[in-house]
DNA sequence: AAAGCGGGGAC
DNA sequence: GTCCCAGCTTT
């Protein structure tokens, strides 16, 4: 049998019940695609209900606030997505006259849609015979024919787009690439897969070759880059201060609090001496009622060593009034924040010393 | 071509 | 700790 007819018959049998797999509206499929860029399917499913709930057309999605779309993507992590899927929905309703694209050239226009999202819509949705490769794909295909090259080059991504095209059962294109992702989350996993239940076994160019933990060619390490950031949790009254991260760098477009980053740890002894502190807090008659532990918080490519200090006020400062949004403490909850900054706010010490402090 | 962008789960 | 997840955009 060839490759689509093996790989059609595992699906039948094994096939999973994923939410965006019962509609064809391209809208909650277009959604779910981009909620599972680099997200698993156990991460992204219960974003993804929530996401069509608060915004179940094209039209309410592109009617919504920026700072509501990210408040329902909190948590997710690249939020660079949340705001491409509120330009491209103001776009289609704008552009496009709300009328959804409905081919791989088309939905490539969409900000936040690449090669494998437009691929999977178009075949999803349309049916076009194009493929949709993601990591599962670049794992199948190169244990089973034996690719070596690299799925992270342009030139070898090409040399894999290739193979997909000749092996690819135009006719379905919807079944063969949901077969390929689901035979590469569930059988043809990276780690350890149990090849003794492959219907590929026999002819899988890593398995005889006792290649399988070899192939596909790993990524690049990267390196890490460590940060130190002290947070102030100002309480003036009621009211506490936090700020948009605007610049080129993580978390853009959500909120936090007056944030002091140095080169190396700030320890407390000089808290007062930094220059930062000086301008927002000098005259505002600072009392430090509590400050955290370091807390360590990892992202893929940066290791942030935070610590979170809380600071009462008695008044405010021109340095804190110009840069800073003053906001009720009560109402942090409705702004998107940072999951660093989130976990802080949900342990003891800030609920103690922050969300409800202990009335004079 | 390489770097930047989150957070979490499995081992 | 390491790997990598239904990747994309910018440099």
């Amino acid at each position: 049998m060839d490759f689509k007819t093996l790989l059609s018959s595992w699906y039948t049998i094994n096939a999973r019940s994923l939410p965006w797999r019962e509609t064809s509206d391209p809208y909650k499929i277009w959604v779910s695609e981009v909620i599972l860029q680099q997200t698993r399917v156990a991460q992204g499913t219960a974003y993804y209900h929530r996401f069509i709930s608060k915004f179940p057309t094209v039209k309410h999605l592109a009617n919504a606030h920026e700072d509501d779309v990210l408040k329902v993507w909190q948590g997710l992590g690249y939020y660079t997505r949340a705001r491409n899927l509120l330009a491209a929905a103001k776009y289609i309703e704008n552009e496009l006259n709300g009328r959804f694209p409905n081919t791989y050239q088309e939905l490539l226009k969409l900000k936040g849609v690449g090669q494998y999202s437009a691929g999977a819509i178009a075949s999803f949705v349309f049916k076009e015979p194009v493929p949709a490769i993601d990591g599962n794909v670049y794992r199948i295909i190169a244990r089973i024919f034996g690719v070596f090259d690299s799925p992270y080059t342009s030139q070898g991504k090409a040399v894999f787009r290739k193979v997909v095209v000749e092996l690819m059962n135009k006719s379905a294109p919807d079944q063969f690439n949901q077969a390929l992702l689901d035979f590469g989350a569930l059988q043809c996993v990276p780690r350890s897969p149990n090849c003794s239940i492959c219907p590929f076994v026999h002819y899988c160019y890593a398995y005889k070759n006792n290649l399988v933990d070899i192939l596909p060619t790993k990524a690049k390490k990267i390196k890490t880059r460590n940060r130190h950031f002290t947070y102030l949790l100002i309480r003036h009254g009621d009211y506490t201060f936090i700020s948009k991260r605007k610049s080129k760098d993580i978390w853009k477009s959500l909120y936090e609090f007056p944030l002091i980053e140095t080169e190396k740890p700030l320890a407390a002894e000089k808290l007062q001496d930094d220059d930062e502190w000086k301008l927002l807090l000098a005259s505002s008659d600072p009392e430090i009622v509590y400050f955290s532990p370091t807390v360590k918080h990892l992202l893929s490519h940066q290791v942030i060593m935070a610590r979170f200090v809380i600071v009462n006020i008695t008044k405010t400062t021109k340095g804190l009034l110009d840069r800073f949004k003053k906001v009720h403490t009560s109402s942090i909850d409705s702004y998107t924040i940072p999951t660093l900054i989130d976990n802080f706010l949900a342990a003891e010490p800030a609920e103690k010393y922050f969300l409800n402090p202990p009335t004079p």
